[in-house]
DNA sequence: CATAAACAGGTCATCCTTATCTGATTTAGA
DNA sequence: TCTAAATCAGATAAGGATGACCTGTTTATG
């Protein structure tokens, strides 16, 4: 019930591209550095950005890494998925036909619904508002 | 980002056991055969939850569980808790100190936000309420 | 006493997570 | 063209979590 290292990882380096700009080359070292991240794990973090299409890469001397969009149209659901694959609070909500007491089990419907209303928190938080910490919507407690 | 299938197993055996009554004894094969859990798989959760006080076990002949309190007053929570620990997002959200970028971090409030949600539905659902199929309070749908 | 049942624990295979390392490939700039 | 900088791709490995099984031991009932 918790997210990877990964994903936090991802989230980190997103945020660092976020805040350096849309369209500016950072060094996949630099965000390392920057963020407290292993410099070779996060070169893996990357890739599978990449492949996602939520950064550009660009090799060779001066090369680097920056956001394929503007950070407006990133979400926080999104890299989260890209790395850890998608959110389901249980094998069961996936889809049809995993649980053998499907359409008569009373749980389900309370992990779905609980689902939904996470993954609506993540998709409703971009970077646009991570790199500029309008996150002020968002209460600080834990009960 | 998943509950184990230790704790989807353990709330299927309260709800069983809820469903059969409070103070009425059920050998734990009954439940792994009723429920589909592996039985010597069950054992091991069941020990884990008389332990955290949710079910009461009886040896000998004609034993068997059962639960500890009434339905009405064991949360999903709880049996989720008791068995896969406390639930946390993210590392960071557990307390103070684990983060280099505790107190500037715009991310971990999106975490401790969710998190708090996720536990507050948790703890509204009671076995009471899952045993008569009470739940239609929650939606089906999945977006 | 014999039986049924929970209890404790150890063992095992498998996968996931995290992390590192290495070599190949690409590219900008001198 | 040559070199340095940087990504890319894949192999590797330690460690832990997970799911599952198996064997005794204890205990209450008939």
């Amino acid at each position: 019930m918790q997210i990877t290292r990964q994903a936090d990882y991802a989230i980190r380096a997103m945020l660092y591209l976020a805040r350096a700009g849309k369209g500016q080359r950072v060094a996949t070292s630099d965000v390392a550095e920057a963020q407290h991240i292993p410099p070779s794990f996060l070169a893996k973090i990357v890739s599978q950005l990449s492949i996602a299409g939520l950064l550009h890469t660009s090799r060779g001397a001066r090369g680097g890494i920056t956001l394929a969009r503007d950070p407006s149209q990133i979400t926080l659901l999104e890299v989260v998925e890209a790395i850890d694959g998608p959110i389901r609070l249980n094998e069961c909500v996936t889809g049809e036909g995993i649980c053998v007491f499907e359409g008569t089990c009373p749980i389900k419907p309370v992990w779905c619904d609980a689902q939904v209303e996470l993954v609506r928190r993540l998709k409703s938080v971009n970077f646009a508002m991570l790199a500029q910490g309008q996150q002020a919507e968002f209460a600080n407690a834990i009960g």
